[in-house]
Formats: C-alpha cells, sequence, structure tokens
DNA sequence: TGAAAATAAATGCAGATGCATTGAATGTCA
DNA sequence: TGACATTCAATGCATCTGCATTTATTTTCA
C-alpha cells in the first residue's frame, strides 16, 4: 500500500467528501427549519432505541456511532438534559453505566424521521435509480 | 418528491455518512501525525495554487471550497497568521479582496500531499478495484 | 440623483469539538 | 496479594463552528 492514488480513486474520494457535505447540509437544514435538533441526536436515539429498555453502555454507543469518546460524553449529556434519555448505574461495573432512551425520546425521534425521511428522499433517493441506490451503498460499504 | 426512501436509498445515505467518517479520520490522523494542518487547509491552499498568483475572491474560494462564509473568513485568517496566503486590495470592488498563495503556502501544500495521496490510497484505493472506484465516483457526482 | 436593496466580508457571542488529562474502578500477573 | 496496567467516563482548556448582525461598498431603479 502507500502509493499514490490513481485517477478514479482520486475522484472517488473528492466525490465521497463533497456528496456527503452537500446532502447532510440539505439534511440537516431540514430539521432545524423544522425546529429539530440535529442529525447526532437522531443517530443516538435511533441506536438507544434499536437497543431496547436496558440502553446501551457509553462505549457501546460511541462504537455504533463511531463518534469520540468525549463527544459521545457530551451528546449524552445534552440527551440527559433534555430528558430524552436517562443515565443508570450498572452494577457489575461501578465505572460504567446505562444510558436508556426515554418515552421522550422515543417521541422526538419519530418527529424527526418525519422530516428525516423525506429529506433523505430528497438529497439521495431522487437523484438515484433504485439499482444505482443499491450499487453506491455496496461501494461505500467496502470503504468502512 | 418527498416520500420515504426505499431500503436501498437508506442503506446508501448512511453508508454515505459512514464512509466519509472513517476515510475522513483516517486521512485526518495520518496528516495529524505527521505534524501538518487540517484537510481543510490543504483543499483552500490547493484551490489558491490552481489559481495562479492573482489569487481568487473569498466568495469564489467559498464556492468551490462549500464552505460558509464566516469560516472561509476564518480560515483566510488563520492562513494569513501562518504566512501560507496573502489577502490583497481589489481596485474595482473596494468591498472585496484578493487571496493568494505565497512560495511558503506552496510548499505547505506540496509537503501535505506527500502525506495525504497515500492516505488517500489507503483508505480508498486500496478498497476499491479501479473500475469500482471510477464507478463510485460517478455516482457520488450525481448527489452533488 | 438618491433612497432602498443587494453584495462582500468581518465579528461578537454561544455552542460544539479536539486534545490531553484526570478520577475511579477493574484486570493482570509475578 | 498488591503493584502496574488497562478500561470507563468526565472535564478544563483551546480552537472551531454556527448564527445573527455589522460595516462598507456597489447596484438598482423610481
Amino acid at each position: 500500500m502507500d502509493r499514490k492514488p490513481d485517477e478514479a480513486t482520486e475522484a472517488a474520494w473528492i466525490g465521497l467528501s463533497r456528496a456527503q457535505r452537500v446532502a447532510t447540509a440539505s439534511i440537516e437544514a431540514r430539521l432545524k427549519a423544522a425546529g429539530l435538533p440535529p442529525l447526532s441526536w437522531y443517530d443516538a436515539l435511533w441506536e438507544l432505541e434499536r437497543a431496547g429498555d436496558a440502553g446501551l453502555r457509553p462505549f457501546e454507543l460511541e462504537r455504533a456511532l463511531l463518534f469520540e469518546q468525549y463527544n459521545l460524553s457530551r451528546l449524552a449529556d445534552r440527551l440527559e438534559k433534555a430528558g430524552l434519555v436517562e443515565r443508570r448505574a450498572v452494577e457489575a461495573d461501578r465505572r460504567g453505566q446505562m444510558i436508556a432512551i426515554t418515552p421522550a425520546g422515543r417521541d422526538l425521534r419519530r418527529r424527526m424521521w418525519a422530516v428525516y425521511a423525506p429529506a433523505i428522499q430528497a438529497a439521495v433517493g431522487d437523484r438515484l435509480s433504485a439499482g444505482e441506490a443499491a450499487t453506491l451503498a455496496a461501494l461505500l460499504k467496502k470503504l468502512v
């Protein structure tokens, strides 16, 4: 490894940056226009909702979201302050905690999805055929 | 428009976020490890180098980089303070200015590329065939 | 012409992020 | 066992970003 990228690789990298920036900006703009919090809140709430009532350990959520440890710690602070999650002590490991979504968290996640879903459709779905979207998803998966 | 995304669309969107995050993190980490500034500096310096000695108007650079106006203004401050660019008054429009790269800026851009290029190769090139990279680039272009 | 609108760029302030470190608890193993 | 290393999570500080507003200039058009 560690040579220079060829043209296609460079184009793919630049495209990745720009496409992500454009799509994210348009989706975030819709959320903001609807008076809703940013995507990172959605991602966290969704992981927690899928995790069920027991919740997740911060380090699990951190890995699921590809967040830095300190960023997750602070996101959890904000979510907790907003009443969307609660932190619970975990008896098996007194260093740790569980973060669990609250009913208010579930409700907000649902309301965010009502805006987020059409925003994804506008930013991605409307610009690709079904086959193209599937191909794109498969190729992007190889980068993770 | 404005319905719900189908599965492939959603997978493409999630893949876009995650792939971009993973690739960017690994590339930024290499730059940092080499004691070099972040990607945004590279992008700006490269645009300015391509623009030639006359430089670019801030609003031109802003559009080329998909930067917010205030972010570009501050990035320019930092680049200027580091001696990598210079701001020049423009006689035709006294509201405006030209931002031009300096020799030190060119030199830094070159040194950054020496790290950036292999980082792109590792994060993208090594994970895709040439054909896949080309396909990915083409699909991502449709999103911008 | 000259008042109102538009454009270029900077900035004050609040909030978010990155970095390094800390505090607390748990794990390891001679 | 008990010293040392590791893991979990929080935090102080500096930097960066987002938002709204400001200053200066140019454009528009009645």
